[in-house]
RNA sequence: GCCGGGAUGGCGGAAUUGGCAGACGCAAGGGACUUAAAAUCCCUGGCCUUCGGGCGUGCGGGUUCGAGUCCCGCUCCCGGUACCA
């Protein structure tokens, strides 16, 4: 009989696929009382190709979900498109395509992708953010926001893409660039934009991150906590001399209010203006702060840019003591946050320092270290660690720490100030002038005003055809779609054509998965209380701030307005790693381990690997490698390791077929207490062990490097097993073996599985088998090997009975030869025994 | 600077609660089969060694009978973030 060497993947995988459509299987709430369990992966932009690193989400996803299935539950398996964007846009202009018609064709291409990789998505619920059965429901939580005063339009500084031709929100906006053009500085505009009052979350996003988000990983909540940027500190009312009027200071340090020598504005401060004009100084400080905004935000925020300011000849007065300091506007200071205006304090914080010297202005130390006296004239740098009160009135003895509290408490006796909390967060800048988003609902009339489109006429829809390449956002030119009639007066009105931030679609399409179909609501709240929260998460830790933040804030704007009863959509987070392959630095020439990029030249094809060996090699590969947390370097041979490994599997099945079937025929089910030989009995523990190990890898581990590698081991055990003809106890422990291989790999290498599965003559199929169960009387061994050390070294082993008494191991071990040589002409001080571990003579 | 993560053979990585370091795989060397090669199968392998043993998880200390694992102090690497008052 000729054998077949390799396992025939081309013809074995489209004929499982198939099989599970047909079936049905991967269809979640079919309502058959099954517990439910909701596994997701952040669904991906539809550039029409699948990289390696989308890849490696959807295996994890896909091995977490056909695990969770086979353990019994209702698994709510979903997929989908993020299918709004620039790229998008940006293919129109170039391909002169409508933008829609592009975003279709790729997700088909993506789509038929996701199948070939085995992936078990419940299709019906696919949720596409491009079609208006899905923004209609972003254009009626917008409006829900908006009366909730969520949603509002005003006038502020914003970021500005030049390449993107849009407004940014802060989260998009890395070291002053933007997220999608590193080369690009982000110019900073005063327009009229909408935002989200994310802010009024701040407390609760911050709170919620210890209290009920134990189980994301320290990275994600550790970026989230440092985006919130909760400080607390006091409001200090300064008064200007000149005027009276008040000029509110936010610090943190009000332990340092004596040693206040100047104060620093922004120089967008608008009091600026105020106070000099008309002063000679006027034209001075004008060329000033126009040379400063000019010189751009990146240069300006760099933390190495020296410090510079000009004083305005205004003066203010510090409340704690009456004392009259100048004030100086200075690039450092950022109107956004704070009050825009800060008390310095040179002597205790570094840039008042720096900019105290360089201008010569007095340094008054009023907190010294423990046992040290600072003498301002020699301090080389800023004190700004705790210490002792000095010069400081009343409060002089007190220890720094105690003081911000005693201080603040007598500003705030005295009507001059409050304690008060800051956050670095700021409000979500969400409209977008670009084409390719949802339009926002919004009309604004002479008459009227600005106001919703009403929820009955939802969804606007976007114009199908627009002209692309043009000045501005396309939309915009499209007349007949932006000139309505007002709904209030029936007057002339324009439609809003700034569209939405495309992370407003990402915020809540979790939701929508649990009701895809829904046309009366974006969801029921049944349905969303039967599934959620997700129960784990998959994906790139480059969302750790944008997608993951938002989404936990509509999550709770959704919950304020009733629609859901939840405080956070992810119970559990995985993020994966990235895919690095051996690259050239196009700079350098260093070759080294890169992120698969084009410029690098290290791209591997999904595409060609699954030609080349299969999607179960691609998968087993990609879990194989590297845990999932970790960076994942790839390895051409390692593929081909992995292309060895499946066919041995094939082999062992083929190799011994019939009495394999012979095995599944007689029942393959094999009792404990049924093996005498101690072969029968390895290998029978070995699948118990194998079953264990899977089990708790993918349960409560998210380990699969290490479940695939304790099924190499079950394989090599089977392998390495004294199979006999006519040994009808050995063919049944094989043909579980090998049957326990399949139904364990089936997370993993579903299309192996049911290939070995059904080969074996098993029915039904594999993937909608029951979970194997362990059973640890089959775990049991009679003897182990323990260590014998002398002096924590290992000297000898010693073989003993599990239920040995431990005065008997003691004896034995101290009788041993190898243990007698170390321990000889030494006196024994200790014998420490750890039961089925080890025996530690102790002896000097 | 601050926050998070890491450092274990030639390489990717294991070690689940403080208890035999190096599972599994890759690469390597040797052998079998073959006219030959590929494929496959078998064997070897942390380093050093005077063959007794010694040394080994980034470095230096500590706790412990025993430390990759816990504590203190460093070094380096990766990621994030930063004139945030």
């Amino acid at each position: 009989m000729a054998i077949e060497t390799y396992y025939p993947f081309q013809e074995c995988e489209p004929k499982w696929r198939q099989a599970w459509a047909e079936r049905g299987l991967f269809r979640a709430g079919v309502g058959d009382g099954r517990p439910k369990a909701y596994v997701l992966e952040q669904f991906p932009y539809p550039s029409g190709k699948l990289h390696m690193g989308h890849v490696r989400v959807y295996t994890i996803g896909d091995a977490l979900a056909r695990f969770r299935r086979m353990q019994g539950y209702d698994v709510l398996h979903p997929m989908g498109f993020d299918a709004f964007g620039l790229p998008a846009e940006n293919a129109a202009i170039k391909h002169g395509a409508q933008p829609g018609e592009w975003t279709e064709r790729c997700i088909d291409q993506m789509r038929e992708q996701f199948t070939r990789l085995g992936c078990s998505y419940d299709w019906d619920r696919e949720v596409v953010t491009c079609r208006d059965d899905y923004y209609r429901w972003n254009q009626w939580i917008f409006i829900k926001m908006w009366e909730r005063g969520l949603a509002e339009r005003r006038k502020a500084a914003v970021n500005w893409c030049p390449k993107c031709n849009t407004v940014l929100a802060n989260e998009q906006v890395i070291n002053g660039r933007c997220w999608r053009h590193e080369d690009t500085d982000v110019e900073v505009r005063q327009l009229d934009q909408w935002f989200l009052k994310i802010t009024d979350y701040a407390e609760e996003l911050l709170g919620d991150l210890d209290a009920k988000l134990a189980a994301w990983p320290n990275l994600v909540t550790a970026q989230q906590r440092n985006w919130i940027g909760r400080s607390e500190g006091a409001e200090v009312v300064f008064r200007v001399k000149e005027s009276g009027e008040p000029l509110p200071i936010f610090t943190t340090r009000p332990d340092t209010l004596f040693g206040v020598t100047f104060m620093s504005i922004a120089p967008e401060h608008p009091k600026i203006m105020e106070w000099i004009a008309g002063k000679p100084n006027e034209a001075e400080v004008k060329e000033f702060i126009s040379r400063v905004v000019h010189e751009g935000r990146e240069s300006r925020t760099d933390e190495a840019a020296e410090k510079v300011g000009m004083p305005l000849g205004v003066s203010a007065v510090n409340p704690v003591n009456d004392e009259e300091i100048p004030i100086y506007v200075a690039n450092f200071v950022l109107m956004e946050y704070g009050t825009g205006a800060i008390m310095a304090v040179p002597a205790h914080d570094q840039r008042d320092f720096e900019f105290a010297r360089k201008y010569g202005i007095p340094i008054r130390v009023v907190i010294q270290p423990q046992g040290q006296t600072l003498d301002p004239a020699a301090m080389e740098a800023a004190y700004v660690e705790p210490g002792v009160m000095t010069q400081s009135a009343q409060f002089d003895g007190a220890a720094s720490e105690q003081a911000k509290g005693a201080i603040t408490r007598w500003l705030a006796g005295r009507g001059k100030g409050e304690p008060t909390v800051q956050y670095r967060l700021r409000d979500w800048l969400i409209s977008r002038q670009r084409f390719w988003g949802t339009p926002i609902p919004f009309v604004f009339c002479a008459d009227c005003g600005l106001g919703p489109v009403p929820i009955d006429e939802l969804p606007v829809k976007l114009p199908k055809k627009a002209e692309f390449g043009g000045e501005g956002n396309p939309l915009a030119s499209v007349r007949e779609w932006v000139n309505v009639t007002c709904h209030k007066c029936g007057g002339p009105a324009r439609r809003e054509t700034d569209t939405m931030d495309t992370f407003f679609d990402s915020s809540w399409y979790y939701l929508r998965y649990c009701d895809a179909h829904n046309d009366r609501l974006p969801f029921a709240k049944e349905a969303a209380a039967a599934w959620m929260p997700v129960g784990i998460y998959v994906g790139g830790k480059e969302h750790a701030i944008l997608h993951l933040l938002y989404s936990r804030f509509f999550t709770k704007v959704l919950r304020d307005l009733g629609l859901i009863e939840l405080d956070e959509p992810f119970a559990r987070l995985l993020c994966q790693g990235m895919v690095l392959s051996e690259g050239e630095d196009p700079r350098t020439g260093e070759v080294k381990m890169f992120k698969m990029s084009k410029s690098v030249g290290n791209v591997i094809d999904p595409g060609e690997l699954m030609d080349t060996h299969g999607a179960d090699v691609a998968r087993l590969f990609i879990l194989f490698a590297s845990p999932p947390d970790k960076d994942l370097e790839w390895s051409e041979t390692g593929v081909e390791g992995m292309a060895r490994f499946v066919n041995r599997i094939w082999r062992a099945t083929q190799n011994n077929l019939e009495t394999l079937r012979a095995g599944v025929a007689a029942g393959a089910e094999v009792e404990p207490g049924a093996v005498e030989r101690e072969a029968d009995r390895e290998l029978l523990r070995r699948i118990h062990e194998t079953t264990r190990r899977v089990t708790v890898d993918l349960a409560e581990r998210e380990q699969f490097n290490t479940a695939i590698a304790a099924c190499m081991e079950l394989l090599n055990a089977l392998n390495d097993y004294p199979l006999r003809e006519g040994d009808p106890l050995g063919s049944r422990l094989a043909a579980l073996a090998m049957t326990r291989l399949a139904l364990l790999l089936a997370p993993f290498a579903p299309h192996l599985a049911e290939e070995v599965w059904s080969q074996l003559g098993r029915e039904g199929l594999a993937a909608e088998q029951p979970w194997p169960r362990w059973d640890a009387a089959a775990l049991k061994v009679e003897t182990v090997e323990i260590a014998l050390q002398v002096n924590g070294k290992v000297r000898a082993r010693l073989q003993v009975g599990v239920e040995e008494a431990e005065a008997s191991v003691r004896e034995r071990a101290l009788a041993e030869p190898g243990v007698q040589n170390f321990i000889d002409g030494k006196q024994v001080r200790k014998v420490i025994y750890v039961r089925h571990k080890l025996v530690n003579v102790v002896a000097t």
